[in-house]
DNA sequence: TTCACTGCAAATGATTTGCAAAGCA
DNA sequence: TGCTTTGCAAATCATTTGCAGTGAA
């Protein structure tokens, strides 16, 4: 059964971020952060909401997600040159990368080279890039491990 | 002065991944691997081929890419969803990516993290990633240091 | 009412493809 | 000669944009 009542959080977890909480706003965060942590292209989620029966456009999926993105409510994931990934998981972690199939999941037990949290990469910096120009600074370490099946 | 002569290395060095030294191959490979390592777009291997007065086109530029990339000769590079880059630097190596300017460059001190040579990723693996299903192996673990300017 | 948001269709930009002409073996 | 490769133009694919209509405050 479908609970059509107001979400008052998520009304309020828009409103939070500078976003108006409109129907396809509120439909499309369902999807993204009702079901846990997951990695969508601007076409499946327009699938998933077409799945559900929600009425919103291809060109508002785009501008919804990235909104999202600019307020932090999701990450955008750079692993394929022919599509942009988007991740709920905003937290500082990393990739597998399914090249049969495209697919995307997390590393789960980050590798303690990354850093303490809250320091992303420093240990890397710290290790090897003591030539990083000083009017820069690291705006995040992305780290994507390409797997391919052995068979 | 252009030295004109036919280049017998690069011959070799094309017939040798069974592609034909042609004009056009011959040239974008003298403009790649002639003059130190580099990064570049398709589009912009066809502007730097335009400056030297090569005539090729740009599919004929697409095509070489991925050829040279098929046959080991280059190595793609994923840091933008918009464009791919490609690095004639083929070894296991890190990457900087300026977000501002879009320009690419290569990390030079490898951090020791990355595993021992031969072994890609080795280190981070044994690290964290246990927990990698059993059909699978890690074809190759890129990391992309996004900096921004301070300013 | 007012200004933000949405949807559609057209525009864009990178890349790919079909196919005839030109080039290499 | 026979199979590749090239170049052009058209096709594709993901994404963006213009703009009129719709909706939230």
């Amino acid at each position: 059964m479908v609970d059509v009542r107001p979400n008052v959080e998520a009304v309020r977890n828009l409103r939070a971020v500078g976003l108006r909480p409109t129907r396809q706003r509120l439909a499309l965060a369902q999807l993204l952060f009702g079901h846990g942590n997951h990695h969508v292209t601007a076409e499946s989620l327009y699938e998933s909401a077409q799945n559900s029966d929600i009425k919103v456009s291809l060109a508002t999926v785009y501008n919804t997600l990235h909104q999202f993105t600019a307020a932090g409510l999701l990450r955008q994931v750079v692993v394929d040159s022919t599509r942009s990934y988007f991740d709920t998981n905003v937290d500082e972690h990393q990739h597998f990368f399914f090249e049969d199939t495209g697919e995307i999941a997390d590393i789960l037990e980050t590798p303690e080279i990354l850093g303490a949290p809250g320091e992303p990469g420093a240990r890397i910096n710290s290790i090897g890039l003591m030539d990083l120009p000083s009017d820069m600074e690291v705006s995040r370490v992305d780290i994507v491990v390409r797997l391919r099946s052995t068979a």
